[in-house]
DNA sequence: CGAGCTCTTGATTTCTTTCAAACCGTGTGG
DNA sequence: CCACACGGTTTGAAAGAAATCAAGAGCTCG
């Protein structure tokens, strides 16, 4: 299964300059220059199957986890258990940014695993402790805290503002955009592991009706998809629905 | 206008330790101990009326402004032009905090006033150097981080998943307790100068819609209101409407 | 006093949900 | 190796929520 994420099938620990996801981290400038010091630093590496608590709302916590391999997502619950994701994370992201910038925190959001995953767990005050404040470290941290906070700003826009339609665009879109600058898909197919159940979480529709949006689309030979893939067929016309609809 | 929102009704500038906001503002424990730091390092007093911009999307910002009197949202427009509200702002909000993080920034949502405001501009560089490292300092710094992504969040899960209703009355219940942390409202009342078409385009809905939801709960002695205040006549009732809606 | 907003209400349409059931692939046990 | 159970997907029919269209009422400000 983690063969299908495309990382690693071992669970032997490998030093950070042999990960091939190394330079697309938080630290990934540090790691280049610098990766022993990454290496020492990290605690252990987590396994955890498909479906499992990575950290809880309200978590005070002070470890920091990345993403090797495997996909997982944030969410939150309300009283009557409707679930709403808020965003999904990939190899090579970091749980939560806020134990980055400002530690500890109680998290104002659940983390949970979607496939089997392997976490680098590194704990948080020696972790930042050990980012080497070269100018590219911050620019990097900086650039992916921005794109966060972007991604996170436009989604609410989405939500609240587009129909299910648009909205399942912009996500096929952003997430094609994210596995691609990680190498771990192209514009054309990428992985998407997720149920439509964590889509409909997602984008806040229901279940039936994404499968009933994503299924217009497959007619329209938009785009096409299966348990574990999305393929996207007409690039342009995705676009166009993700921009007008 | 400005007398009614209960803090200034002049254009001189005033020094921040005269100012009845300060203590609420991110750099408050700093203009406690040290005020005339703040007063310093501040660049100016704008004042702008009513639905004016202040930011625009993509601005790359050196200055930072804290609202003084008045309120503004930031929002982001989609390209046919559908708007979406992220955030009402308040007197002694500071109008970006990414800004405040990590600058300069291309800012990922534009700020407009809603009613006339005063802002303090400060320069984002010195005035970040101003902000003197206490422990109280860093605390408030990170509260009202944490503050504004927890509300952040909540506004996703609150407009994917919930009711018209319930997104009403939780905005509701925010505002209200906003306001009242800083002595600007109560739990019974409090200003709310936005119309209707502004609540629309924070909830995701029409103003229609949330002119006959508005009304609705009116109509069930649950709040009251009219164009400048919003009074909460059985909190109980709006509780609950906002917890399981 | 009138022009122009904003708010309010009614009628209708569209989008999305809900409920229910069938379908399909996969893994499991006999 | 087949039957069956299970979780996820798909489809249909009907109900419900919210949007749209349209028009009138009420303020506010020049």
């Amino acid at each position: 299964m983690e063969a299908q994420m495309g990382v690693l099938n071992s669970n032997v620990p490998i030093s950070c300059d042999a990960c091939p996801l190394a330079s697309y981290t938080v630290y990934g400038p540090t790691v280049c220059g610098n990766y022993s010091r990454i290496t020492n630093l990290r605690k252990e590496i987590r396994l955890l199957a498909a479906d499992k608590t990575i950290v809880r709302a309200g978590d005070k916590i002070n470890l920091l986890h990345t993403i090797e391999s495997g996909w997982a997502f944030q969410y939150r619950t309300l009283s009557d258990g409707r679930r709403q994701i808020l965003a999904f994370l990939i190899p090579g992201d970091i749980i939560s940014f806020e134990t980055l910038i400002w530690n500890p925190v109680a998290l104002p959001f659940a983390v949970r695993s979607l496939t089997p995953v392997r976490l680098c767990t590194f704990e948080a005050g020696s972790f930042k402790a050990g980012l080497n404040n070269t100018p590219e470290q911050t620019k990097k941290l900086s650039d992916d805290f921005s794109a966060y906070m972007e991604s996170l700003y436009r989604k609410v826009a989405d939500i609240g503002r587009r129909t299910a339609r648009g909205r399942l665009a912009q996500l096929i879109l952003e997430l094609m955009g994210r596995t691609s600058l990680r190498n771990l898909g192209s514009s054309e197919s990428f992985p998407f592991p997720s149920k439509q159940e964590h889509i409909a979480d997602a984008l806040g529709l229901t279940v039936v009706y994404v499968n009933r949006t994503l299924t217009n689309l497959r007619n329209e030979s938009v785009i096409d998809f299966d348990r574990q893939n999305m393929r996207i067929l007409k690039l342009g016309v995705l676009r166009r629905i993700a921009d007008e609809e």
